[in-house]
DNA sequence: CGATACTTTGACATGGGTCAATCAACGTGG
DNA sequence: CCACGTTGATTGACCCATGTCAAAGTATCG
């Protein structure tokens, strides 16, 4: 029962632990379990380093420099597991996009229930350099690309990860606002909203309402992203 | 005596591996050593994930998107250890900042090695958050920070790795040029130049050559570079 | 159906890029 | 050890992509 609350399916196959042992009850022992409302932030305690798994909805981690100035360092959909650590420079938070379920352990105390089992860190350890690829290809998207590179690579990103394409059409309802996708490629919103017009206009994006989104020609996006592998 | 020349005492000590056991020799027969040139490119093969242990020397990992942009992901000096994978949209390639040594395995077999050491596997797990933290504090300068804080936290930040700082001061070797320090922090080697001359003006550096570089006032550099703990 | 928040569009400002010229460091050969 | 050449660094003038500020438009929800 217990056992069906909190370590779900879902996180048993990302850890890679096997149900059959009693693993699962002693990671339950260490798990705390958040529900989040939409726009809430997870209520995360990163004087020490936590393991959080996104087990239903859609975060966005932030990052703050100075001055309100935000940075969405990564979004994180329903599957994903992060390590999130306190930093002496920035301060961050784990915030819903929409209500969303998330179970967090604290990294040591993980790392102790899972020491027997090398399949569990093993799957850690690919998680956790999957975030680092990707947070180095944003990193390239900030330091070097334009503004509509980065806004086509967004969105083809996504197109990706949200695995709902098609013979290179695919539609998608982006669980952020305009102002998300700004803080997530260091643009401002307007113009976010300008390069969404110019991709209307090549006929590579059409919206409807706010947040549904037909991309009509992935293999067009790719092009337009500036990546080192399409010229 | 092959033990002592492919698994040095530093990356025993890195990756938590008792010299007692016969682990390192383990390791030794699937490691590749490579001594690099500076200025030259390690010739790794990353069709499969490699870890790179730099033994000796400093390190940048550039990602280049289309047209010959480069974005240094990060630099790795000698003890550090990285994770090197291919990428569909970027291609990235490891260069000798001065003559390097590095020890590179195929990240599978290394972790079938280390998989009976739970040690081993928590360093490496240990290591590569640590490059996620840096990687994600690289994205919230390139997103949300102007060139002079963007300088200015990269000299705070290299004074602390390379921990020659005392009460405040401290002096540096940079062992990269400006077009390296352009490259990373996503400006042109004009606007890195700007900033120093800036810096010099407002009392916070002096240099001494091309590479040598004073910073008189490490807590003034830190105030403009940002952080959100310090305005 | 009205209120509110989000998005789009426009006009203008500006930080940093680009191009070009000068200058300084460093290595090399005499 | 010095003159010279090469490469890298600095500085200046100008320009453009994106930020800023402001207004109008439009989803979405009670």
């Amino acid at each position: 029962m217990a056992s069906n609350v909190v370590m779900d399916e879902l996180l048993c196959d990302a850890i890679n632990c096997p149900p059959e042992t009693g693993l699962c009850q002693k990671f339950e022992q260490i798990a705390q379990i958040h529900n989040i409302a939409r726009g809430q932030d997870a209520p995360l305690d990163i004087t020490r380093p936590v393991l959080v798994f996104v087990s239903q909805g859609a975060t966005k981690l932030v990052g703050r420099a100075s001055g309100q100035r935000d940075q969405i360092v990564a979004f994180h959909l329903a599957g994903d597991i992060l390590s999130v650590a306190g930093d002496a420079l920035h301060s961050y938070r784990l915030t819903a996009l929409s209500d969303s379920r998330l179970i967090v352990f604290d990294e040591e105390e993980f790392l102790e229930c899972a020491a027997a089992e090398p399949a569990i860190l093993r799957a850690l350890i690919e998680r956790i350099e999957t975030a680092l690829h990707r947070s180095r290809g944003k990193a390239i998207s900030l330091g070097r690309k334009s503004a509509q590179e980065r806004v086509a690579g967004f969105l083809y990103i996504l197109s990706k990860r949200m695995k709902s394409s098609t013979n290179g059409k695919c539609v998608l309802d982006l669980p952020m606002s305009r102002r998300d996708i700004g803080d997530s490629l260091g643009l401002t919103i307007e113009t976010v909203s300008r390069q969404f017009s110019e991709l209307k206009a090549a006929g590579l994006l059409e919206t409807c309402g706010r947040s549904r989104v037909l991309l009509p020609d992935i293999g067009g996006l790719a092009r337009l992203a500036g990546h080192s592998n399409f010229s």
